[in-house]
DNA sequence: TAGATTGTTAATCGATTAACAATC
DNA sequence: TAGATTGTTAATCGATTAACAATC
């Protein structure tokens, strides 16, 4: 298989998801012109991402939705359980267990992990909350290929040495920091604060009439 | 200012959580190269990106960090209050809501929004939830510059228009839909669920051991 | 001064967009 | 058939990386 360029992979999956809806509304073909409309974006550009995974559509037609779909669930592996502890059971950590929305793409929470011993012996949706010192060994025992990292950013590379140290492949790192594994382990941050920064910054530009506050009325 | 490429702009805020860091440690003055190594990225881009606000470094010496972080800190607007409401108020929307991390970043929520009747009502954190018939009127009256969109997928067109309607600048969507909204409203998508997409692609391509699950085992 | 580091220009790389022949 | 749409090649655009003169 080709390689796929990060942007175009990322938009395979809204791809996905447009189709699931085209789906439900009875659709059975669509054009790269529609899912253009859809999402906003070049047609060309889907058509292109598209052959990264081979030829699906015929000209003159379009693309048959559920053969694409299927197609790009394949390729994505969203059909594949992909089993995941989570590190850190605070309201994020909590919020990412209970959506349902993950669920449907593969993700299964296998084990909620925290250091507070407040926590920790809770049950939650039927998972204990266990100590962080059992995590090494769940890892391996359990063969996790996937920790989700919800701890406050000073615990995260720690957290993260663990990880790594027992085996796993991949991690969803929503603390906000830089976290330093070796390069086989793939990694992927999401960190919030940094859509908050862009956000702030294009505020600013954009000269929003709703940013200057009335500092004159005293109450 | 120059025009700051979009992701030069998300760049400066990770260099200005580097300098936040830096300056705890009671570090004065930092280089490119020092940065690039605690954040793994060039030291080429971290000066270009630099540029892009102006001159702050001294060669031989490397950035200033009290002066940088404060240079950063005007450019991405994060001293400014940033005043937002939070439509859908679900796990997400309260760990958003209860996030020191963002706070410190300006951002104060001066409403909380649902349309579960249940929900409508409960006061949370100090803030009354209140229902999205009120949406509108509130934005206006309050003037709220942002609207941080939590609501389920099916309803997030439609909040999103009440929000353009009473003239919202920016919305944080963290709804899995792409919003059709004017030109002049500056929309951020933080669907994570793209997260998980490219994660599975990468642990099916890795071949990562924990994936192959042991199916002969009964038990 | 000598040498390290910046700011900046030029070269490279990669992704997007445009154009169009192939095709159903 | 005629015409719409794909897949693909070529052209454009933008971002990253490399190189180096300026500088402290």
């Amino acid at each position: 298989m080709k390689k796929i360029p990060k942007p175009a992979l990322e938009r395979l999956f809204i791809y996905y998801r447009v189709l699931l809806s085209a789906e439900q509304n009875g659709e059975t073909v669509i054009s790269s012109v529609e899912m253009g409309k859809r999402l906003d974006l070049d047609p060309a550009q889907i058509r292109k991402d598209l052959t990264y995974c081979g030829e699906f559509g015929k000209p003159r037609i379009g693309y048959r939705v559920d053969r694409l779909k299927n197609e790009l669930k394949n390729i994505l592996g969203l059909e594949e359980k992909k089993q995941a502890v989570i590190i850190g059971v605070g309201r994020l950590g909590m919020a990412i267990y209970s959506y349902p929305g993950f669920a449907k793409f593969g993700l299964e929470i296998v084990g909620l992990f925290d250091n507070d011993p407040t926590k920790v012996g809770l049950v939650l949706g039927g998972e204990p909350i266990r100590n962080i010192s059992e995590l090494g060994d769940f890892i391996r025992e359990k063969r996790v290929p996937m920790g989700i990292l919800t701890v406050p950013a000073p615990a995260a590379q720690r957290v993260a040495d663990i990880m790594v140290d027992a085996g796993i492949c991949a991690i969803w790192n929503f603390a906000p920091v830089t976290l330093k594994v070796p390069d086989r382990i793939t990694v992927r941050n999401e960190d919030l604060a940094v859509g908050l920064a862009t956000l702030s910054w294009n505020l600013l530009q954009s000269g929003c009439p709703y940013m200057e506050r009335n500092t004159d009325t005293k109450e």
